[in-house]
Order: C-alpha cells, then sequence, then structure tokens
DNA sequence: GTCTATACTTGGATAGAC
DNA sequence: GTCTATCCAAGTATAGAC
C-alpha cells in the first residue's frame, strides 16, 4: 500500500488495536467524502468522526491524502467485486445494462462514486495525487472494456465504435452522472438514461445478426 | 447579483476602483480553480493572484463561495455566448459535432469546464451551495436540448431518445469527460470520441440517400 | 508500537484606518 | 466607499507521553 509513516512489523498485541484504529479512519474517510467533500476532508473532521486523536491519522498514513488513498481503495475493490458479480450474470447487452443499472442505484444510494468524484477533483489541489487516483481508476476503465466486449456484438461494435472508446465514455458518463445526480438531488434522471440505452440495446438486438464485412 | 455585504451606490471616484478590484479577484478566482481547484482556492491564495489585500474578498463579495459564484457567472455567460454562436452555424448533427469538438477543445485548452466541474465537487463542502451551482447549471441544459433538437433527425430522436434525456447525457458526458482528461494529462481520448460520435452521425445521415458526403 | 498534547501554519472574517 | 491590520478558528504535523 505505500503509505509512508507506517510502523514497521507490529506486535501481535499492538497489531488488533491499529488495525481497528486504521479501518475507523479509512470507514470515517469515506463518509466524510460523501458528507462534506474533499474540501470538507481534513485530519480533524475524519478523525471526529472515527472518535480518535486527529494526529492517528499522520501516524498511521503519513498525510490526509494517503488516507483518502486508501479510502479509495477499500471502495474500489469492493465495488469491483460487486460489479464483476454483476457481470458475471450478464449474458447479453441489454441484460448487463439491467444489472448496472440495479448496480449503480446502490453507488448513488450509498454515494461509493463520489468518494471517486470527490478525489479526482480534489487531486488538483495536492501536487502529485493525480497519478495516483489514474493508477487506481484503470481497473475500472480496463472492466469496462472486458464488459462491453463481453455482452456487445463484435460486428456492431466493428461498426460503430472500439471497446476502448465505448469503455472511456461510459466511465465518463458515470463520473457525470454522479455531479448532476448530487445537484438534482435525486436520481430519477440518471436512471431513466439506463432505462433507456436498454431499450435502445433491445432494439439494436432485432437487427439482423451480421455475418461479415467491413464497414466504412 | 445578489452579492451580500456590497457597498450600495458607490461615488463616481470611487467606483471604478471597485469594479476593477472585483474584475481582478474574479479573474484571479477562475485562474485559481484551474490551477488548485476548489480545496485550493481560498481567499488568500486568490487575493495574492489578483495582487490585492485578501480582505477584499469579504468586502467586495461577502463570502469566497460568492466570489466564486460571480467567478461561475463570468466564466458561464462566456463560453455560452461560444457555443451559441457555434450551433447557429451548425446546419447538420456531424456539422454541430464537428463545432462542438472544437468548442470543447478550447475548453479543455483553457480549463473553462474545470471552473464548473470544481465547483460540482467543491458544493459538497457548503450548505446551500448546490442549489446555487444548479441553478447556473440550467442554461446549459436547456442549451443542449435546444441544439439536439435544432440538429437532430425528429424521427430518429422519436425512435430512441427524447431531447432533455440526449442533453442530459451530454452534459454528464461534459463532465466526465473534462475530469478523465485531467487524469490522462492530455485530450487525445476525450476528442476521439467527438471524432467518432461525428463518423456515427454520418453513418445515421445516410438513412436517406448519400447525395454528397460528409468530411471524415 | 500506539496514541495525545502541543507547536506552528493557513484560512475566514471584521474592526477600524484612510 | 475602499482597503488594511488584526483577530480567532481550523488545519497540518510532530515531539514526547504511555
Amino acid at each position: 500500500m505505500a503509505r509512508s509513516g507506517t510502523p514497521s512489523t507490529p506486535g501481535p498485541r499492538a497489531s488488533k488495536a491499529s488495525a481497528e484504529t486504521q479501518r475507523a479512519l479509512i470507514d470515517a474517510a469515506i463518509v466524510t467524502l460523501k458528507a462534506d467533500g474533499f474540501a470538507g476532508a481534513s485530519a480533524r473532521t475524519i478523525a471526529r468522526r472515527a472518535d480518535c486523536n486527529q494526529g492517528l491519522v499522520f501516524y498511521h498514513f503519513g498525510s490526509v491524502a494517503n488516507l483518502l488513498l486508501a479510502a479509495l481503495d477499500t471502495v474500489s475493490a469492493e465495488r469491483l467485486a460487486r460489479y464483476s458479480d454483476a457481470v458475471a450474470q450478464a449474458r447479453s447487452l441489454p441484460d448487463l445494462l439491467r444489472l448496472a443499472e440495479a448496480v449503480f442505484e446502490e453507488d448513488l444510494d450509498a454515494g461509493y462514486v463520489t468518494v471517486l468524484v470527490e478525489l479526482i477533483s480534489g487531486a488538483r489541489s495536492i501536487p502529485g495525487f493525480g497519478a495516483e487516483i489514474a493508477t487506481r481508476l484503470e481497473p475500472w476503465t480496463a472492466f469496462a472494456k472486458e464488459a462491453v466486449e463481453k455482452v456487445a456484438n463484435p460486428a456492431l461494435l466493428a461498426l460503430t465504435a472500439p471497446s476502448d472508446e465505448v469503455a472511456y465514455a461510459v466511465v465518463a458518463l458515470y463520473l457525470g452522472l454522479e455531479m448532476l445526480t448530487h445537484l438534482d438531488g435525486d436520481h430519477t434522471n440518471a436512471l431513466a438514461l439506463f432505462r433507456r440505452a436498454r431499450r435502445l440495446a433491445a432494439l439494436l438486438g432485432m437487427l439482423p445478426p451480421p455475418a461479415s464485412g467491413e464497414p466504412t
């Protein structure tokens, strides 16, 4: 995890307390990013939520920025597992879109994407932070690309856009929808887009299955 | 503009200095949002860029938040005029996409969308700020809707998605692309999507006989 | 090793100078 | 009316207690 300032090989009775504190701080960091945003995520605010001394942020993670990255790692791993599970179940494009809508609604309700959006925006104020976030975003664009390739008609993909371009747009749309959703105060507009996409996908599925032939 | 703390009816010789200071602060706020993000946009940082005393932020605008809103108003008006001009020239969907790409590239280069993205993200840390931003975003969604209706084939629109849904997605995509672009460090991926959209639009336009082809 | 008390820096806001 | 000097709250970081 490459945290600076982490104690090396803690003793057996001490490690439990340490792990608990770290977990409490990470959880508090996630809640704080959702509630107060990046600008509100100070060591003091987070520590107050974790019910521990503010200095522990620096002892366990070296800096606020590192704590926030650890929080992103936690959320990201959790959600990537959830999405992978959903995609594994999907057998078709409309199928995928139906599942994606459900999981995205979870995200909006729980504010998981918020954590990512806040950190991307906040990256401007911390030198080098953007690169850290970019690294942590890579698994998601890769995942989106694989998901697209799994369910999309290859011929249709060849006719329209390569999977990595689609994946890039999908990720951008996710981030943008999260932002707008927060401004709107509700999820209806964002979720309506998923339902629309599903209907369009069903429509596309009715096209005759192409055998061969390169367009353009 | 409903700033609190604004002096009422300044004298003739004083008003010029005041307007200049306000303008300097607004410009500095824009630059600061681009360079340091919302979290870095403090009264001190902005005032240093404007080369004036930090207290003037509060004298002229009442709070940092109000200054940032004034900055958004300035950028928004300027860019909306630019986009309106572009749309007025557009005669078809591929045409619109070609112009939109050029103007969006300006945005990315100059960081105009950054101002908006940073303020939306930052809204979480200031009570009531989200509503202010939402109000200022409305002209943009309305504009996107009109642009879509102007250039899109009505029958195609009816078959696929209503213009307000398309507009919502377009705005979300804009915001998301701005965020990703910043992480990437370059614009190629985002601009590639515009070119892709243009090719797809040209493809769709071939439903009626392709008399004179659009350029690639 | 874990955590707290404390030092120091930056930020928001205003009383008062011009 | 315009601007500056100053106050206090909040932030980061660490020296030192346990």
